[in-house]
DNA sequence: GCGCTACTTTGATTTGCATCAATGCCGTCG
DNA sequence: CGACGGCATTGATGCAAATCAAAGTAGCGC
C-alpha cells in the first residue's frame, strides 16, 4: 500500500487551525469534537486571542517523551502517533490523535509519550501555563477536559483487553473497525474507505504484533474477501464478519 | 501459595472508612492518598456529612461493568480488582484499587469494567449525584479528581508497553516492582515483603498470561534465588535484578 | 483426622506468532 | 530509463507461551 503523502486534508473550513486575520474558532470544522465545545462565544474568543497555529510535516516530532511539556494541542488535522519507546528500540503506540484530539491533558510538566506526525499535521497551540490558568478559572472547560480523560481512559482499558486477550485476528478486525468508527466521527459521515494513513509498522506496534504478522492477517482477509485493500486504506467487504470478530 | 483471607487489615487509624460517631475524616489514615487531600476542614466535614460507609467481604462484587454507577467509593481497606471480561471468558484486569484509589472518576452513568473484593473491602461511599454536584462547586476538587485521572491514564499507557510488548518474566518483574512500590506509598514504609493478596490467576488476567506461565516465571525465580515465596506475597532477595528486568 | 474444595505447581505437547530471509512494489531522482 | 531506498509481502523455520493433563498443598468443615 501507499501511504506517502497521499493523506488528504479533510477539513476545508477549518479556522482553529489558521489563527490569521478573518479566519477564527467560529468556523472550526472540528469545534464540535473539540474541548472548545465546552465554551461560550466570549470564552472562545478569549482562548483564541491566546492560541498559536501550528503546522507539523509528515514523519516530524511534536514532542518526545523525556521533554518539558510547555505547549498544549488542539488537533485540527491530520494525524499523530502517541509512542512509549523502551530503551532497547521496542515500541508501543498506545493511540493514535485525530482531528479533534487533545494533547496534554495531564497537568504535569513533562510528557509520558512522544507524538510524532503520521501525515502533515495543523493544530491550535496554547502555552501550557496560559491553558492551565485559564481552565482553572472555568470550571466548565476543566470538566471538559476531565470527561476527555475519562473517556481516554475507557478507550486504554479497551485498548488493554485488545493486548492482553485478543488473537492477532480478533486484534486487527478491533483496529479496523474503531478506525471507521473514529472517522466516521470526525468527518461527519460514513465513508466506504477506511483510511489508514499509518504504516504496517505502526499498526503492529498498536496492537502488539509484528509487521509481518499485520500484513499476512489483512492480506489473508482479502484473500477470504473480507476487505479489499485500496490505496490510503481498506474497504470492508464482509462488513458482517468484522462485526463479529471485532471486540469492545 | 495461600491467598485465602490470609491478608490482614492494615489500617488501624482508619477513620474515612468508619463513619460512627467519634470517627471522622480527620483522622483517615489514608486521607493523605486520596481525592479528599484537596479538601479543607470545612468542605471535608461537609463531604463526611454525605459519606456511607460500605463493607464488602471477600469475592464479592461491588458493581458490574453493566451496571448503573449510582455510587462513587473511595477505598479504605483492602484490595480490588478491576475487570474487563469478553463474552467467552476472557478475561483482562485493568487495574488493581488499593487504599487511597477512587473508584467512578468518569462522569458517566455507567460502569465500563467490574469491581470485585479480593480481601475484604472498606470503603467511603458517596451518592454519584451528590458527589458530582459537590465536586461542580469545588474546582480544586474537580482538578484533582483530573489529577487522578490522567495519572491513570498514565498508569493505563505503562501497562499497554508491559500487554504489547514485555516478554514473561519482564512482565513478572514490573508487576512484582510496581506492587511493591504501591504497597510502599499506602503503608508509608517499605516492608520486607511484597503483599500478593490476589490469586495467580488475577495476576495472569492482569499480565496478559496463563495461570501456569505465572506460577512457572515465579517458581523458577524462586529457584534463580532472586526472589522466595511466603504467605501472602514474596520477598526479594536480588533487588537489583528486579530494577533490571522491570520496565516502566 | 479425613476428605473436600479451591488453588498452585509441574510436566508434556502443541501452536500462534515471532524471527529470519528473500522477494516484490512503487515512487523518486540522478 | 534504471538503480536505489523505503515499505510491504511472502515463505521457511524457531520458540515462548498456551494448552492439556496430572499431581501437590493447604485451609476448612464435619
Amino acid at each position: 500500500m501507499d501511504n506517502s503523502g497521499g493523506f488528504t486534508e479533510p477539513h476545508r473550513h477549518g479556522a482553529c487551525g489558521h489563527h490569521v486575520p478573518g479566519d477564527d474558532c467560529r468556523f472550526c470544522s472540528i469545534r464540535r469534537l473539540s474541548v472548545c465545545s465546552a465554551l461560550d462565544q466570549d470564552e472562545l474568543s478569549f482562548l483564541e486571542g491566546m492560541a498559536g497555529d501550528s503546522v507539523f510535516e509528515e514523519k516530524s516530532t511534536l514532542f518526545r517523551e523525556e521533554d518539558e511539556s510547555i505547549s498544549v494541542y488542539n488537533v485540527t488535522s491530520g494525524v499523530i502517533r502517541l509512542v512509549r519507546s523502551l530503551p532497547d528500540g521496542r515500541r508501543q503506540i498506545t493511540g493514535f490523535a485525530l482531528p479533534g484530539d487533545f494533547l496534554g491533558l495531564a497537568l504535569q510538566k513533562q510528557w509520558k509519550f512522544s507524538a510524532e506526525a503520521v501525515t502533515d499535521v495543523k493544530a491550535c497551540r496554547f502555552k501550557r501555563s496560559t491553558f492551565d490558568d485559564f481552565s482553572e478559572q472555568k470550571p466548565h472547560l476543566m470538566k471538559r477536559m476531565h470527561e476527555f480523560a475519562t473517556h481516554e481512559l475507557s478507550l486504554a482499558q479497551d485498548h488493554m483487553v485488545l493486548l492482553g486477550r485478543l488473537t492477532a485476528e480478533e486484534k486487527i478486525a478491533s483496529f479496523l473497525v474503531l478506525m471507521k468508527r473514529r472517522w466516521t466521527r470526525v468527518e461527519g459521515h460514513e465513508l466506504g474507505l477506511i483510511r489508514l494513513p499509518m504504516g504496517r509498522q505502526d499498526i503492529a506496534d498498536y496492537l502488539g504484533l509484528t509487521i509481518e504478522t499485520v500484513s499476512r492477517v489483512i492480506n489473508q482477509m482479502q484473500r477470504d474477501r473480507k476487505l479489499v485493500i485500496v490505496p490510503d486504506g481498506i474497504r470492508f467487504i464482509d462488513a458482517a464478519y468484522f462485526e463479529q470478530h471485532a471486540i469492545a
